[in-house]
DNA sequence: TCTGGGGTCCTAGGACCC
DNA sequence: TCTGGGGTCCTAGGACCC
């Protein structure tokens, strides 16, 4: 059964940095890099970026003599339009085949299964060329008989120009030459001390991993690493998942754009993550049971150290902004402790479960009342922006609020922010 | 001076039960 | 005094992903 699977994976290049640049295209050609929250580090390089040695995740600030020579773009990261462009990808690969897993935001698998006869790298040009014009978004396509080869494909058609965007891995003989070149730290699914441990092994390509005896691949990697030897050897284990799993947690954390030391900074800034959260829930129609909240120093600079966690049961499970403030305010008394300076702060929160639909709640503020209140004020940070309604406790000065010195506008998402063509 | 955020899966080990 | 064996559930921590 699995020897007929077959799978694309469409990987955005460069995602962030194309996702700018399709609404400023004074960018391209130049070295431009997006930065996490907070500024801080690079989290997307265009090539020439890249060349410039400007390392994947690595902190800016360290490169400011090298940005100002060459005259480097800074973005502030915009996951608001970056999670727009993605929609648009996927709406347009869905043309090509009705079976899209969205993996991560810049990343889908393509179920191309029953398509084996086909010109594939044909059909993967195609691909390249439809999102590019209906999206302005590059990307490269990689195919293989597995999830895990797909994924290989793809990284050597990023990687190597003379594929031109598409690898096509689906012959055998091809496939075995690319996995012999293949870096074993670069296959997915093996990070950095998988890594260490299977070179210390003279495992150092996907070829060699490859012939790895599945029970040793099992001692040495638990039944994942076993998986994935199986999928470089052509044995589809890792299914589709065109529907999204039930979410079984959702977090909001933050670093602060200067330290914090007293309480009622760090309370004001977990209520404005508990705002976030609770918007979070209700879009999915989902309550939580359970909630963490934590904050923790900076192992970057000196000073004592701490992390403090504070946890509770959310009962009934709720997604009102009020009551998971209440709770909020129990687990953040947990975790404070005066004395240090915090940099970060986060809620969590588990056991999350679909709304139940119209339960009378025995104890409560009345379902019907919350649930409106809530939409209320949901519509309105919608339409009018983030943080038009927030709950007071989040408080208005914000001496902890994070650095976003160059954020772009939420191009396709927001009306004023349309940008505008004069002919 | 300045170092992101948000997830999932798996296992080991302890608590508890019969 | 000797102290079985099997099962479940929960949690913490590690590893991985983008």
């Amino acid at each position: 059964m699995s020897a007929d699977r077959l799978f694309a994976l469409v990987d955005g290049n460069n995602f962030y940095v194309s996702c700018e640049r399709v609404f400023r295209p004074s960018l391209c050609c130049r070295p431009v890099v997006v930065m996490s929250n907070n500024d801080g580090c690079a989290i997307s390089r265009s090539e020439e970026a890249k060349l410039l040695g400007i390392g994947m995740g690595e902190p800016v600030f360290k490169y400011r003599a090298l940005i100002e020579r060459h005259g480097v773009e800074l973005c502030s990261a915009n996951f608001t339009l970056y999670g727009d462009m993605s929609t648009r990808v996927n709406e347009t690969l869905r043309t090509f085949a009705p079976g899209i897993e969205m993996y991560s935001i810049d990343e889908s698998f393509v179920d191309l299964s029953g398509m084996a006869d086909r010109d594939l790298k044909g059909y993967g040009r195609e691909m390249r060329e439809r999102v590019r014009r209906w999206t302005g978004i590059p990307v490269c396509v990689g195919i293989g008989p597995t999830k895990a080869l797909a994924k290989l494909g793809n990284a050597v058609a990023k990687k190597n120009k003379l594929f031109a965007g598409v690898c096509d891995l689906m012959d055998r003989r091809f496939r075995e030459q690319v996995l012999r070149l293949f870096p074993v730290g670069d296959v997915w699914g093996v990070g950095r001390a998988k890594r260490r441990q299977l070179t210390a092994l003279g495992i150092d390509t996907a070829a060699r991993l490859a012939e790895l005896p599945l029970g040793q691949a099992r001692a040495l990697g638990t039944v994942v690493l076993e998986r994935l030897v199986r999928e470089l050897n052509g044995e589809s284990c890792l299914e589709m998942e065109t529907v999204p799993a039930a979410r079984k947690s959702a977090a909001v954390t933050r670093s602060f754009g200067q330290p914090v030391n007293s309480f009622a900074e760090l309370m004001e800034s977990v209520a404005q993550h508990v705002a976030r959260v609770g918007e979070k829930l209700r879009q999915q129609d989902l309550v939580a049971g359970e909630m963490t909240v934590f904050t923790h120093t900076s192992s970057f600079r000196g000073g004592p150290q701490r992390c403090g966690t504070g946890a509770r049961r959310i009962s009934p499970a709720t997604s009102d902004t009020r009551l998971l403030l209440q709770v909020a305010r129990r687990c953040a008394e947990k975790a404070y402790r005066g004395g240090y300076r915090y940099i970060k702060s986060g809620v969590i929160v588990d056991d999350l479960r679909p709304r139940p639909a119209g339960q009378p709640t025995l104890f409560g503020w009345g379902e019907e009342g919350s649930i409106v209140l809530m939409k209320a004020v949901d519509d309105i940070n919608r339409r009018y922006g983030a943080d038009t309604v927030f709950p007071a406790s989040r408080g208005t000065a914000r001496s902890w609020k994070m650095r976003q010195l160059r954020l772009s506008p939420r191009y396709t998402t927001r009306i004023g922010d349309v940008p505008v063509v004069r002919a």
